[in-house]
DNA sequence: AGGTTTTTAAATGTCTTACAATTAAAAAGG
DNA sequence: CCTTTTTAATTGTAAGACATTTAAAAACCT
């Protein structure tokens, strides 16, 4: 394997490419050990910094794995969830920080796929996360709760709505969205009559799913939605309107 | 800044830390320029490889991008949706070729998220998302089309469909979906049996978009979904059967 | 004075060499 | 045969040098 020291672009950058392509053709399967970084370097004829810059760049995408000592090497990593989550995260996060996208936009994303999950959840009716949510629900109606204790639970609700669905791969992508939202989530004050509010929405979804109603989680999604985003552009102005 | 030279984690992954954590508090804002590789080596009180193994690890998630020369540096990089799909694209294919997604799952995921973009897109009823979609499905009929040139246009229809709700966010969570699925369906011959039946689930599709009819929508992607996943458990078969 | 060319300096990119730290296996010793 | 010590392989880190790129500053020539 070698590499071009004429192109414009970073040797590490090219290596790390070359190395990532070999992993997601299946060249280099789960756990295999690649070339030490010394007998990396005299396969693409670079130095051994290099190789650990590219070396670096994979890890940081957790497609490697590193160890040291007499058997240590890096491995090829069998990519978890977890690890999927935190790049989603960081990804969403920045993409909603940087203005890229509006709130209204993230907000309406994570709805959408609320609603997708609603519907499999409501198939699938799983008796644990029906328990997690009426539970959620109980606790969000105790007088004296933080600001932040009552968003946890928010979360903590959407979570077991979302992993009732039994589908990993939609959960990942919405925890993205809603990591994402969560900091605007937090400013957000709940007065007695939103959280009602809140409470008697979750309280519909839940009987919704429960019932194996779909259309019924679905329009109290959507109301939640609307409440939602009625609550945050509230915030909004009002920090716009402090800056001034 | 200093660091912990005493942690068990590295030294430059600990640095990548800080200055992620920097980036997505806002401290540091998109196109400010990072300090040079000498001076952060002397703020954090190590040598310019660790420095720079850094921020090779921060541009591997697009979070930074270097410009040689006088003017040059590490600046922090305004995120693009491209770059979003990239990662989306990396993380999904590494996901369901590792096995620790099923085909179906990740089927079922796509479609939930669909379904989602194409009640957005019927409320929406963009011309010339619709127009794309008619087009696709005039190629997709016409006979002696390659089963690779079929695929594309599939794609081709499935994405004006996912386009037409006009929601960002969404577009770049199914283009990883869509594109992890790809080396399984680029495998799939179609005969002209499964292609009118396609063609004819697509017309329904814009059909469904162009009267503003979600639900219809919404059915007959359910069956799209249900067809390909038993063309690809067909492909998935044959492939078992052969290597035995 | 104004435009063109040359020089310069700052920054990243790369290489070389060296040493520290870690770890498992091999060797030594009881 | 078990325990301890040594050894070798490998990654982690450091220091210094040079190459390359780039824009700004300086010099130069109309």
């Amino acid at each position: 394997m070698k590499i071009d020291h004429t192109s414009d672009k970073d040797l590490s950058a090219q290596i790390a490419t070359a190395i990532r392509d070999a992993i997601i053709s299946g060249q280099l399967p789960v756990d295999k050990r690649l070339p030490s970084e010394a007998e990396l370097a005299d396969q693409f004829e670079v130095s051994r910094p290099t190789v650990r810059e590219a070396l670096k760049r994979l890890a940081a995408q957790s497609l490697i794995r590193t160890q040291r000592g007499a058997t240590g090497g890096a491995f090829v990593n069998r990519l978890t969830f977890e690890d999927a989550y935190g790049q989603q995260i960081t990804t969403s996060t920045l993409l909603l920080s940087m203005n890229a996208v509006s709130f209204e936009t993230a907000c309406e994303a994570r709805y959408a796929l609320e609603r997708a999950c609603a519907v499999l959840s409501a198939g699938r009716r799983e008796a644990d996360h029906l328990a997690t949510m009426r539970a959620e629900i109980h606790r969000q109606a105790q007088p004296g709760l933080s600001d932040e204790a009552f968003c946890a639970s928010d979360v903590a609700f959407h979570r077991a709505l979302v992993d009732g669905a039994r589908n990993p791969v939609l959960s990942y992508q919405l925890a993205g969205a809603v990591e994402a939202m969560q900091p605007l989530m937090n400013m957000i004050t709940f007065s007695a009559r939103s959280r009602e509010e809140i409470i008697a929405l979750h309280t519909r979804i839940a009987d919704a799913i429960e019932t194996q109603k779909p259309d019924l989680a679905d329009a109290a999604l959507r109301e939640l939605q609307d409440y939602t985003i009625a609550l945050a552009n509230a915030v909004i102005a009002e920090r716009a309107a402090q800056q001034t």
